[in-house]
RNA sequence: GCUCGAGUGGCGGAAUUGGUAGACGCGCUGGAUUCAAAAUCCAGUAUUUUCGGAUGUGCGGGUUCAAGUCCCGCCUCGAGUACCA
């Protein structure tokens, strides 16, 4: 009886379908385990061979686990919203639902005739209101909530809102925007509730803010940083540009240390972690503050008016001044030397003593120049928090430098003391000091960096700020104002692509303004350059030239000095960017110091004058939530007076609504902006048409434009809906959870659903999900965790990328200029152009069936051919597979002409999961002839014959290594081997003439898993009349495998030579003894006496000599 | 540039803690069957050879009785990332 597998494989889908056999249950004593593929998208060219990969490799860890007592869920459904339907639409104007609903026909169709074992009752689709309706929930629940740095959880915004109202919000400890301003509690109280929202929304998981976003004017829609592959948009490759809109975010950022940290216990293979881990970009270092030396508006003195030395507080000048009179008559010992050596050396500037500044009175003072110079009695060794307190308001509110000295300090060396405030006052030279009569405002003005390097700080000879920091505009100097616009202009038209590409051209411009080094009080020059990246840090650098190669490179091409801060350390050539292996010099108190005591120094030291603090910077950006696209997640959300207002949650789902086209509208704003019937009623809680928006405006009640640009009214409480949707991820980073409860209307998944299931236990797919759906699935979990929504911390704990299946491409080859094709053996020395082939046209040998080419585009019709040998051969290429190369396999043609069993064990044998391998039918007949040689052992001719007899000990020692090996195998996902050994045990069996049931019954299930169909089928005939889905995993028993003896390998000097059968039972020194005895062992040793014989009893034998 | 991963016959790929390199399949060669083909079955298939053997897992060293496997230094290919301060 031959194998008719396509009837075999009909009837038994069939039958799973209508048994509803894979239907996971929500409640049962077995223990669980839930098996998922990444989420498809259903696009319109369906599943080429690539695709089923993956799906195969689930399925039989699916079925594996059934057959070992699990109640598995391994469900299937569509993030069916999406932008190629919706490009479809444009081009067709065919609705994107329609478009979606084919493309999903079809892919279930291709599916199911592969015989995937999914519990389709629980299929989601993204696009399908009754799903998004919870992707709205759960953004409601994260606008909800604020992120906790105390408790390092997101809370209620609830929370926020009281500790707001008690104490205002000086110590919360949150994740905000930087902008937020300090307020008390009767601030708080008294801010309207306009102000009130706008202060919140800084502090929401989610929030609308003006940020610089990618924006691809080719796909008029703005894309994450992941949805971007080498500055083009990784859908279409089309250009991307910056640009400033109002949008959504959502404040990942906030997780970035909780995605590190628990990415260490996941079990996902290592370069996915580190692309997260790189991703995320965690750098240790100091955030560092340099006060910027104001000569942008150089204002000298008025003629003929005496400069402000009246410094002190107005309010309480009169107590300071008569206080200050006071300590002028009893200074200190070393007050009084210092005041005699300040008289005594004409240091060119006027100082004062005991003079009164804003409510404190300092020691001296040099106005003209802003400094202050301290000398410390024992007295201040207890009061340093007070004098960092004055010091912050003198040095960092007031702009004062203040030079603080110990009394023992002036009377063991005056002299360095003096030299110590000349240098300082030298860096502030003339002119460019602060002049006594500068406002409080140029005081503020301060670049911050970022470093990692803070040991280096000595090392820094220039600052560098990216093009578009915001200070470039204000400090440069009238002078470079021409330049420095002119790089401004030039750097912001070179695109983001072209940046990346020219690495190796250095550019800068000097902006005239000086920093001041906030250790060294030295004057350091501040250029632009566009190797500071703006959206990196503070967009601006603190140049160390000896320790970073790019700081080099541009201290080298402008000619700046290159200090080196490193002991013994050659910089002539290049920089020396190593952290250890050297000492730090010339670099003050941190000279002599490794890198670790260096950086830990140099933060102190910088804490103390405040100019800096330790700071952990991530790479990682809040994640752009908006697109202005039809097909996707419309926000719950409309606008009050311009601020956002959620849609309350028993009014959900906010439907989508219809528009004529699917293009944005006349004035740039989004599809949706095309709506008739798309502004919400607050007091009907419904959606009403904009015309009742407009009846409103026209009452005369008050108007107000949105961010949208809408115009809206809060007259009748009828205002605008938000006219953008959300992206791709919304859908897909909870829809694991939903499979668990996928009916519930009450909740997206009930409390008891998730506690069962809890998270998913293996998850397969591509590897290019890295950095997106991966990480943003992981960020919502998390949320939902915090929330107390789900109680796991992550979706997937174990992971695994399959490889791709790269296409075969097939290219002939056009002479240049010619209509010609030739032949790709005699296409040396001439000037051929290359050209993709339809792999259907290629037979096994690579010969190309020249009419049906000829037929396939009507500018080849009248091509010509030059063959070798009468052929025309075609050259191949691995490529990916791609509808543009014509190389795309479908799994259909191989299920009709192999069938689906053929397929799935054959795509397994291909090689490791994991790895990328070319697609290529040659072997499958490979496969199939075993499955046709399986089928065999279980018949006699044309009649089903399994006998009842013993199996024979051979027999049984055969299946019982093939359990062995297959159980461990599918356990560690190495399912290529496994299918080795059912060709191994099949192959065995057949010579070993076996039908006995005691054997073919278990070889049965244990080949469920790889190829069902033949299964059921083999197994309805042995007899059972239910599904051999959850029949018992035959369970391997040693004692069958046991040997009495063993063919030992006899090695020489490590090479084989020959083998010999010894009984294992036998000592070492009798298998010596008798390896020695044998006439081959003399034979190799040729009268030699060996020098060593090495036994290892059961494994080898090995002579040395 | 940096970070991973991989290099084994004509091809896809096997090889437990270091212990018989090339399992299994494809392809190829020869044979059986057939009028012939397909299908099926049998045998062979790393290279080289003076038929004893010798050499072989990208290259060069090393450790070891023994290395595809461990260590050091390179080369090539692939993936990811990219001026990240």
């Amino acid at each position: 009886m031959s194998y008719h597998f396509n009837e075999i494989e009909a009837k038994w889908q069939k039958y799973w379908a209508e048994n509803q056999t894979f239907k996971a249950k929500n409640k049962s004593d077995l223990p669980k385990f839930y098996v998922l593929d990444m989420f498809p998208y259903p696009s319109g060219a369906g599943l080429h061979v690539g695709h089923p990969l993956g799906y195969i490799a689930s399925d039989i860890y699916a079925r594996f686990k059934r057959h070992k007592g699990f109640n598995v869920l391994h469900p299937q459904g569509y993030d069916s919203f999406g932008l190629p339907a919706e490009q479809y639409a444009i081009q067709t104007g065919q609705h994107p639902a329609i478009t979606t609903e084919d493309n999903i026909k079809r892919y279930r169709q291709q599916l199911d005739q592969i015989g995937f074992s999914f519990d389709w009752s629980r299929e989601v689709r993204t696009s399908e209101s009754d799903y998004y309706r919870w992707t709205q929930w759960i953004f409601i629940q994260l606008f909800d909530s604020w992120y906790d740095k105390e408790n390092d959880k997101a809370q209620p915004i609830s929370i926020l809102e009281t500790i707001f109202f008690a104490e205002g919000n000086t110590n919360v400890n949150a994740v905000c925007d930087e902008d937020v301003e300090a307020f008390s509690a009767d601030e708080w109280n008294a801010f309207s509730s306009e102000e009130k929202q706008k202060i919140l929304l800084k502090y929401r998981l989610t929030y609308l803010a003006e940020t610089e976003v990618n924006w691809c004017p080719e796909l008029g829609t703005v894309l994450a940083n992941d949805e971007i592959v080498n500055g083009v948009s990784e859908r279409g490759g089309f250009p991307v540009v910056r640009k400033k809109m109002t949008q959504w975010s959502m404040r990942i950022s906030a997780y970035a240390q909780r995605l590190l940290d628990d990415s260490e216990a996941l079990d996902w293979p290592q370069p996915l972690k580190d692309s997260q881990t790189n991703w995320i970009g965690r750098s240790k270092g100091a955030l560092v503050k340099f006060q910027i030396l104001n000569s942008s508006h150089p204002q000298p003195f008025p003629e003929g008016r005496e400069p402000r030395y009246l410094t002190g507080d107005p309010q309480i000048s009169g107590e300071l001044l008569h206080r200050a009179k006071e300590m002028r008559k009893k200074p200190t010992e070393g007050e009084a030397i210092l005041w005699q050596k300040l008289k005594a050396k004409k240091l060119d500037s006027k100082f004062r003593r005991q003079h009164p500044i804003d409510s404190y009175i300092v020691d001296f003072a040099c106005l003209s120049k802003k400094l202050i110079i301290e000398v410390d009695g024992e007295i201040h060794l207890q009061q340093k928090e007070k004098d960092g307190e004055r010091e912050l308001q003198l040095n960092q509110k007031l702009g004062y430098r203040v030079l603080r000295f110990t009394n023992q300090e002036v009377l063991e060396d005056i002299n360095e003391v003096i030299n110590k405030i000349e240098n300082t006052l030298n860096s502030l030279s003339i002119g460019e000091g602060w002049g006594e009569n500068e406002t409080k405002t140029d005081n503020k003005k301060h670049i911050s960096v970022f470093t990692t390097r803070p040991d280096t700080i000595f090392g820094v000879s220039f600052m560098t700020l990216a093009p578009e920091h915001e200070l470039v505009q204000e400090i440069t100097t009238s002078e470079q104002k021409e330049a420095v616009n002119a790089y401004i202009a030039k750097s912001a038209k070179r695109s983001e692509r072209e940046r990346m590409a020219d690495v190796k051209t250095i550019s800068g411009e000097f902006t005239g303004a000086y920093a001041i080094h906030p250790l060294s009080g030295e004057k350091i020059p501040v250029w632009i350059g566009d190797y500071v990246l703006a959206g990196y840090g503070t967009g601006a650098v603190m140049s160390v030239p000896c320790g970073d190669q790019r700081d080099y490179d541009f201290a080298k091409h402008f000619g700046l000095p290159i200090p080196n801060i490193f002991e013994g350390i050659d910089i002539s050539e290049e920089a020396y960017a190593e952290k250890d292996g050297t000492k730090i010099a010339n670099s003050d108190f941190l000279t002599g110091l490794a890198y670790k005591e260096a950086t830990q120094k140099a933060i102190e030291a910088l804490e103390a004058v405040n100019a800096g603090k330790g700071k952990i910077n991530y790479r990682l950006r809040d994640a752009v939530f908006s697109r202005q696209r039809y097909w996707g997640e419309p926000f719950p959300v409309y606008y009050v007076n311009g601020l956002p207002q959620m849609i309350a949650e028993e009014h959900l789902p906010l439907k989508l609504p219809e528009v004529e086209k699917y293009l944005p509208t006349e004035e740039g704003e989004p599809p949706l902006g095309r709506a008739t019937t798309w502004a919400w009623d607050s007091n009907k809680n419904k959606i009403v048409s904009n015309e009742m928006l407009k009846q409103v405006q026209h009452d005369g009640t008050q108007n107000d434009v949105t961010p949208s640009g809408v115009e809206g009214s809060s007259g009748k409480g009828i205002y605008p809906l938000e006219l953008n949707t959300m992206p791709g991820w919304a859908g897909s980073s909870w829809y694991f959870f939903r499979y668990m409860d996928a009916d519930n209307e009450e909740i997206f998944v009930s409390e008891e659903a998730q506690k069962y299931w809890e998270n998913v236990d293996l998850y397969i797919g591509g590897s290019e999900h890295a950095t997106g759906h991966l990480l943003y699935s992981r960020f919502w979990t998390k949320f939902l965790y915090d929330r107390g929504m789900v109680s796991v911390k992550e979706p997937f704990k174990k992971l695994i990328n399959q490889g791709m299946i790269l296409g075969m491409s097939a290219m002939v080859y056009r002479i240049e200029g010619e209509n010609t094709f030739i032949s790709k053996g005699l296409i040396e020395g001439k000037s051929v152009q290359p050209i993709h082939a339809d792999v259907s046209f290629i037979n096994s040998s690579d010969e190309l069936d020249v009419e049906a080419f000829k037929s396939w585009r009507p500018e080849f019709a009248d091509a010509k051919f030059i063959l070798e040998n009468g052929k025309y051969v075609v050259g191949r290429e691995v490529e990916k597979m791609s509808k543009s190369k014509y190389n795309v396999v479908s799994p259909d043609e191989i299920c009709s002409q192999y069938g689906a069993d053929t397929l799935r064990m054959y795509e397994m044998f291909l090689g490791p999961l994991e790895q990328a391998k070319p697609w290529n039918t040659a072997g499958i007949t490979g496969v199939h002839n075993f499955l046709k040689k399986m089928w065999k052992l279980y018949h006699n001719d044309e009649v089903f014959a399994v006998s009842e007899e013993k199996a024979s000990a051979d027999s049984m020692k055969t299946l019982h290594k093939t359990i062995k090996k297959v159980t461990e195998d599918i356990e560690e996902f190495s399912f290529n081997t496994s299918v080795s050994t059912f060709m191994i045990c099949v192959n065995e069996l057949t010579a070993q003439k076996c039908n006995q049931r005691e054997l073919l019954e278990p070889l049965a299930i244990l080949i469920a898993p790889y190829a069902p169909h033949i299964a059921e089928e083999l197994w309805s005939k042995l007899g059972h009349d239910s599904s051999i889905t959850t029949a018992e995993y035959p369970v391997y028993k040693e004692s069958y495998l046991v040997e009495s003896s063993k063919d030992y390998p006899i090695s020489f000097n490590g090479k084989m030579r020959f083998t010999m059968e010894l009984p294992l039972e036998m000592g070492r020194d009798e298998i010596e003894k008798a390896v020695m005895a044998d006439e081959r062992t003399q034979k190799q040793l040729d009268g030699r006496a060996p020098k060593k014989v090495i036994v290892v009893p059961g494994k080898i034998v090995n002579i040395v000599g």
